[in-house]
DNA sequence: ACGAGCGCCTGTCGGC
DNA sequence: TGCCGACAGGCGCTCG
Protein backbone atom coordinates (compact mmCIF):
# COMPACT_ATOMS: atom_id res chain seq x y z
CA UNK A 1 0.00 0.00 0.00
CA UNK A 2 2.18 3.21 1.01
CA UNK A 3 4.31 4.90 -0.71
CA UNK A 4 5.36 8.70 0.49
CA UNK A 5 1.76 10.28 0.47
CA UNK A 6 -0.22 6.73 2.35
CA UNK A 7 2.66 7.14 4.69
CA UNK A 8 2.34 11.14 4.71
CA UNK A 9 -1.33 10.34 5.59
CA UNK A 10 -1.29 8.08 7.84
CA UNK A 11 1.27 10.39 9.82
CA UNK A 12 -0.90 13.54 9.59
CA UNK A 13 -4.04 11.13 11.35
CA UNK A 14 -1.84 10.34 14.27
CA UNK A 15 -0.73 13.68 14.94
CA UNK A 16 -4.23 15.00 14.58
CA UNK A 17 -5.81 12.28 15.80
CA UNK A 18 -9.00 12.83 13.46
CA UNK A 19 -9.73 16.05 14.92
CA UNK A 20 -10.67 14.17 18.13
CA UNK A 21 -8.89 13.14 21.10
CA UNK A 22 -7.01 10.61 19.63
CA UNK A 23 -3.81 12.02 19.09
CA UNK A 24 -0.86 10.17 20.10
CA UNK A 25 1.49 13.07 20.50
CA UNK A 26 2.38 13.62 24.37
CA UNK A 27 0.88 10.17 25.33
CA UNK A 28 2.87 8.10 27.25
CA UNK A 29 2.91 4.38 26.48
CA UNK A 30 2.31 1.80 29.22
CA UNK A 31 2.54 -1.41 27.38
CA UNK A 32 2.80 -3.15 23.84
CA UNK A 33 2.15 -6.56 22.68
CA UNK A 34 4.27 -8.24 19.69
CA UNK A 35 1.96 -10.55 18.17
CA UNK A 36 4.33 -11.65 14.68
CA UNK A 37 7.76 -11.92 16.19
CA UNK A 38 9.74 -10.58 12.59
CA UNK A 39 7.68 -7.83 12.55
CA UNK A 40 9.96 -6.67 15.54
CA UNK A 41 13.55 -5.73 13.68
CA UNK A 42 15.59 -4.62 16.39
CA UNK A 43 15.91 -4.98 19.49
CA UNK A 44 14.65 -8.24 20.98
CA UNK A 45 11.66 -8.59 22.09
CA UNK A 46 12.14 -8.77 25.92
CA UNK A 47 14.48 -5.42 25.64
CA UNK A 48 11.94 -3.77 23.98
CA UNK A 49 9.18 -4.14 26.17
CA UNK A 50 11.35 -2.99 28.73
CA UNK A 51 12.50 -0.21 27.06
CA UNK A 52 9.52 1.62 25.89
CA UNK A 53 7.17 1.24 28.62
CA UNK A 54 7.30 4.65 30.29
CA UNK A 55 8.08 6.77 27.17
CA UNK A 56 6.45 9.70 25.93
CA UNK A 57 5.81 10.74 22.31
CA UNK A 58 7.27 13.95 21.59
CA UNK A 59 6.78 14.32 18.01
CA UNK A 60 5.94 12.09 14.38
CA UNK A 61 7.21 12.45 11.43
CA UNK A 62 8.08 10.92 8.24
CA UNK A 63 10.83 10.20 6.60
CA UNK A 64 11.05 8.67 3.23
CA UNK A 65 7.91 5.96 4.02
CA UNK A 66 9.18 5.39 7.46
CA UNK A 67 6.52 6.95 10.52
CA UNK A 68 9.01 8.29 13.04
CA UNK A 69 8.23 8.68 16.06
CA UNK A 70 10.16 10.81 18.33
CA UNK A 71 10.32 9.23 22.02
CA UNK A 72 11.70 10.39 25.57
CA UNK A 73 14.51 8.33 24.71
CA UNK A 74 14.69 6.28 21.80
CA UNK A 75 12.86 6.52 18.15
CA UNK A 76 10.06 4.27 17.67
CA UNK A 77 10.63 3.54 13.41
CA UNK A 78 8.23 1.82 11.66
CA UNK A 79 7.80 0.84 7.89
CA UNK A 80 4.64 -0.34 6.25
CA UNK A 81 6.05 -2.12 3.59
CA UNK A 82 3.80 -3.61 1.35
CA UNK A 83 0.45 -3.96 2.91
CA UNK A 84 1.41 -2.40 7.06
CA UNK A 85 -1.51 0.19 7.85
CA UNK A 86 -1.84 2.06 11.69
CA UNK A 87 -4.83 1.77 13.18
CA UNK A 88 -6.02 4.17 16.76
CA UNK A 89 -8.37 2.62 18.89
CA UNK A 90 -9.29 2.22 22.41
CA UNK A 91 -8.17 -0.93 24.03
CA UNK A 92 -11.01 -2.52 24.69
CA UNK A 93 -12.00 -3.22 20.86
CA UNK A 94 -11.27 -6.46 19.49
CA UNK A 95 -8.30 -7.34 17.40
CA UNK A 96 -7.91 -7.77 13.64
CA UNK A 97 -6.91 -10.60 12.53
CA UNK A 98 -3.76 -8.62 11.17
CA UNK A 99 -2.57 -6.77 13.99
CA UNK A 100 0.99 -7.46 14.43
CA UNK A 101 2.28 -4.93 17.21
CA UNK A 102 0.17 -3.04 19.42
CA UNK A 103 1.33 -0.32 21.61
CA UNK A 104 -1.08 1.43 24.78
CA UNK A 105 -0.81 4.78 25.44
CA UNK A 106 -2.21 5.89 28.72
CA UNK A 107 -4.91 6.52 29.66
CA UNK A 108 -7.23 4.10 27.06
CA UNK A 109 -5.71 4.30 22.97
CA UNK A 110 -4.40 1.35 21.02
CA UNK A 111 -2.02 1.93 17.98
CA UNK A 112 -2.37 -1.34 16.08
CA UNK A 113 0.13 -2.06 13.40
CA UNK A 114 -1.64 -4.38 10.88
CA UNK A 115 0.00 -5.75 8.22
CA UNK A 116 -1.31 -8.75 6.03
CA UNK A 117 1.63 -9.90 4.62
CA UNK A 118 4.11 -9.62 7.01
CA UNK A 119 6.30 -8.03 5.55
CA UNK A 120 6.55 -4.49 7.69
CA UNK A 121 9.02 -4.13 9.89
CA UNK A 122 9.58 -1.65 13.51
CA UNK A 123 12.78 -0.54 15.17
CA UNK A 124 13.59 1.01 18.32
CA UNK A 125 16.79 2.08 18.54
CA UNK A 126 18.60 5.41 19.73
CA UNK A 127 20.12 6.22 16.92
CA UNK A 128 17.76 7.16 14.33
CA UNK A 129 20.35 7.21 11.37
CA UNK A 130 20.96 3.62 11.58
CA UNK A 131 17.46 3.40 9.97
CA UNK A 132 17.46 5.79 8.14
CA UNK A 133 21.09 6.85 7.64
CA UNK A 134 21.19 5.82 3.83
CA UNK A 135 18.16 7.61 2.79
CA UNK A 136 18.70 9.90 -0.50
CA UNK A 137 17.03 13.21 -0.33
CA UNK A 138 13.08 14.18 0.15
CA UNK A 139 11.46 14.84 -3.07
CA UNK A 140 9.11 17.36 -1.53
CA UNK A 141 12.62 19.33 0.40
CA UNK A 142 12.68 23.18 -1.28
CA UNK A 143 15.95 23.00 -0.42
CA UNK A 144 16.23 19.46 -3.02
CA UNK A 145 16.81 21.75 -6.61
CA UNK A 146 16.27 20.56 -10.22
CA UNK A 147 20.20 20.81 -10.28
CA UNK A 148 20.76 18.43 -7.25
CA UNK A 149 18.39 16.32 -8.77
CA UNK A 150 20.44 16.38 -12.28
CA UNK A 151 23.85 15.68 -10.97
CA UNK A 152 22.17 12.74 -8.82
CA UNK A 153 21.06 11.20 -11.91
CA UNK A 154 24.47 11.97 -13.83
CA UNK A 155 26.25 9.82 -11.55
CA UNK A 156 24.55 6.66 -12.51
CA UNK A 157 24.09 5.02 -15.47
CA UNK A 158 20.85 2.98 -14.49
CA UNK A 159 17.29 2.64 -15.69
CA UNK A 160 15.39 5.66 -14.68
CA UNK A 161 12.30 3.74 -13.51
CA UNK A 162 14.76 1.42 -10.67
CA UNK A 163 16.72 4.64 -9.76
CA UNK A 164 13.42 6.64 -8.72
CA UNK A 165 13.07 4.08 -6.69
CA UNK A 166 15.87 3.18 -5.12
CA UNK A 167 15.71 4.56 -2.00
CA UNK A 168 19.26 5.82 -0.98
CA UNK A 169 18.59 7.65 -4.59
CA UNK A 170 15.42 9.43 -3.71
CA UNK A 171 13.49 8.87 -0.24
CA UNK A 172 9.16 7.94 -0.61
CA UNK A 173 8.49 6.99 -4.08
CA UNK A 174 7.07 3.64 -5.19
CA UNK A 175 5.74 1.72 -8.37
CA UNK A 176 2.66 4.14 -8.95
CA UNK A 177 3.50 7.57 -8.39
CA UNK A 178 7.03 6.40 -9.99
CA UNK A 179 4.92 5.43 -13.38
CA UNK A 180 2.95 8.19 -13.04
CA UNK A 181 5.50 10.95 -12.86
CA UNK A 182 7.55 8.92 -15.32
CA UNK A 183 4.32 9.59 -17.65
CA UNK A 184 3.72 13.44 -16.91
CA UNK A 185 7.58 14.54 -17.71
CA UNK A 186 7.14 11.99 -20.76
CA UNK A 187 10.36 9.52 -20.49
CA UNK A 188 10.35 5.93 -21.27
CA UNK A 189 10.90 3.97 -17.54
CA UNK A 190 14.18 2.63 -19.46
CA UNK A 191 15.69 5.87 -20.51
CA UNK A 192 19.72 5.56 -18.70
CA UNK A 193 19.65 8.33 -16.48
CA UNK A 194 22.53 9.78 -17.98
CA UNK A 195 20.76 10.16 -20.64
CA UNK A 196 18.28 12.40 -19.20
CA UNK A 197 18.96 15.91 -20.40
CA UNK A 198 18.75 18.92 -17.84
CA UNK A 199 15.36 20.14 -19.08
CA UNK A 200 14.18 16.41 -18.84
CA UNK A 201 15.26 16.43 -14.91
CA UNK A 202 13.64 19.58 -14.31
CA UNK A 203 10.70 17.88 -15.75
CA UNK A 204 10.75 15.00 -14.19
CA UNK A 205 11.39 16.60 -10.72
CA UNK A 206 8.56 18.87 -11.17
CA UNK A 207 6.26 15.59 -12.12
CA UNK A 208 6.96 13.97 -9.28
CA UNK A 209 6.26 16.65 -6.66
CA UNK A 210 3.16 17.51 -8.66
CA UNK A 211 2.17 13.80 -8.27
CA UNK A 212 2.99 13.69 -4.86
CA UNK A 213 1.60 16.92 -3.76
CA UNK A 214 -1.68 15.70 -5.35
CA UNK A 215 -1.55 12.68 -3.83
CA UNK A 216 -1.15 13.85 -0.89
CA UNK A 217 -4.02 16.43 -1.31
CA UNK A 218 -5.71 13.27 -2.05
CA UNK A 219 -5.10 11.58 1.00
CA UNK A 220 -3.42 8.50 -1.70
CA UNK A 221 -4.49 6.18 -3.45
CA UNK A 222 -6.45 3.43 -2.42
CA UNK A 223 -6.46 0.41 -5.29
CA UNK A 224 -6.86 -2.94 -3.09
CA UNK A 225 -8.62 -4.34 -0.22
CA UNK A 226 -5.57 -2.97 1.43
CA UNK A 227 -5.47 0.74 2.16
CA UNK A 228 -8.40 3.06 1.86
CA UNK A 229 -9.40 6.39 2.36
CA UNK A 230 -7.92 8.05 -0.49
CA UNK A 231 -9.14 8.91 -4.13
CA UNK A 232 -5.88 9.56 -5.94
CA UNK A 233 -7.02 6.25 -7.80
CA UNK A 234 -9.17 8.87 -9.95
CA UNK A 235 -6.58 10.76 -10.90
CA UNK A 236 -4.15 7.38 -12.29
CA UNK A 237 -2.82 8.25 -16.41
CA UNK A 238 -1.17 5.13 -16.16
CA UNK A 239 -1.18 3.03 -13.29
CA UNK A 240 -2.79 -0.63 -13.63
CA UNK A 241 -4.54 1.07 -16.91
CA UNK A 242 -3.01 -1.83 -19.12
CA UNK A 243 -4.90 -1.17 -22.88
CA UNK A 244 -6.47 1.49 -21.85
CA UNK A 245 -6.53 4.71 -23.50
CA UNK A 246 -3.73 7.03 -22.50
CA UNK A 247 -5.62 10.30 -21.56
CA UNK A 248 -3.16 12.58 -23.60
CA UNK A 249 -2.88 10.83 -26.90
CA UNK A 250 -5.61 8.26 -26.64
CA UNK A 251 -3.35 5.13 -27.87
CA UNK A 252 -3.14 2.27 -25.64
CA UNK A 253 -1.32 2.33 -22.14
CA UNK A 254 1.59 -0.89 -22.01
CA UNK A 255 2.82 -2.75 -19.28
CA UNK A 256 6.15 -4.46 -19.57
CA UNK A 257 8.64 -5.52 -16.57
CA UNK A 258 11.34 -3.44 -15.07
CA UNK A 259 13.16 -4.13 -12.43
CA UNK A 260 11.13 -6.95 -11.50
CA UNK A 261 7.74 -4.24 -11.33
CA UNK A 262 5.04 -4.26 -13.47
CA UNK A 263 5.65 -0.70 -15.05
CA UNK A 264 2.63 1.14 -16.74
CA UNK A 265 3.53 3.54 -19.21
CA UNK A 266 2.57 5.53 -22.91
CA UNK A 267 4.35 4.36 -26.29
CA UNK A 268 3.56 7.34 -27.49
CA UNK A 269 3.84 9.93 -24.81
CA UNK A 270 7.16 7.92 -23.50
CA UNK A 271 9.12 7.31 -26.63
CA UNK A 272 11.84 4.89 -25.97
CA UNK A 273 15.24 6.46 -26.64
CA UNK A 274 17.42 5.54 -29.27
C1' DA B 1 28.11 -0.52 -10.96
C1' DC B 2 24.25 -2.58 -12.56
C1' DG B 3 20.49 -5.77 -13.23
C1' DA B 4 18.22 -10.19 -12.63
C1' DG B 5 16.40 -13.72 -9.55
C1' DC B 6 14.66 -15.01 -5.31
C1' DG B 7 12.83 -14.89 -0.57
C1' DC B 8 9.74 -13.00 2.63
C1' DC B 9 4.02 -13.64 3.23
C1' DT B 10 -1.10 -13.46 2.52
C1' DG B 11 -4.95 -12.45 -0.24
C1' DT B 12 -7.47 -11.76 -4.59
C1' DC B 13 -8.66 -12.56 -9.17
C1' DG B 14 -9.11 -14.73 -13.70
C1' DG B 15 -8.85 -18.88 -16.44
C1' DC B 16 -9.72 -23.61 -17.08
C1' DT C 1 -17.25 -25.16 -7.53
C1' DG C 2 -12.31 -25.96 -7.06
C1' DC C 3 -7.65 -25.66 -8.19
C1' DC C 4 -3.57 -23.13 -9.90
C1' DG C 5 -0.88 -19.59 -11.41
C1' DA C 6 -0.21 -14.68 -11.74
C1' DC C 7 -0.17 -10.75 -9.41
C1' DA C 8 0.21 -7.10 -5.59
C1' DG C 9 1.72 0.32 -3.03
C1' DG C 10 8.73 -3.05 -0.74
C1' DC C 11 13.16 -4.25 0.03
C1' DG C 12 17.36 -7.04 1.20
C1' DC C 13 20.29 -10.58 -0.39
C1' DT C 14 23.26 -13.16 -3.81
C1' DC C 15 25.17 -13.87 -8.12
C1' DG C 16 27.03 -12.87 -12.76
Amino acid sequence: MPELPEVETITNRLISGNGDQSSLVNRTIHDSIILWARTLAEPSQKEFQARIIGQQVAAINRRGKYLVFSLSDDYLIIHLRMSGDILVAGQQETLDPHARMVIDFEPDLRMTFQDPRKFGRIWLVADKDSVLGKLGPEPLDETFTASDFYDRLQRHRRQIKPLILDQTFLAGMGNIYTDEALHQAQIHPLTKSDEISFAQAQNLLFSIQQVLRQAIDRHGTSIDWIYRGGDYQRLLRVYGRTGSACPVCASPVERIRVGQRGTHFCPICQPRPG
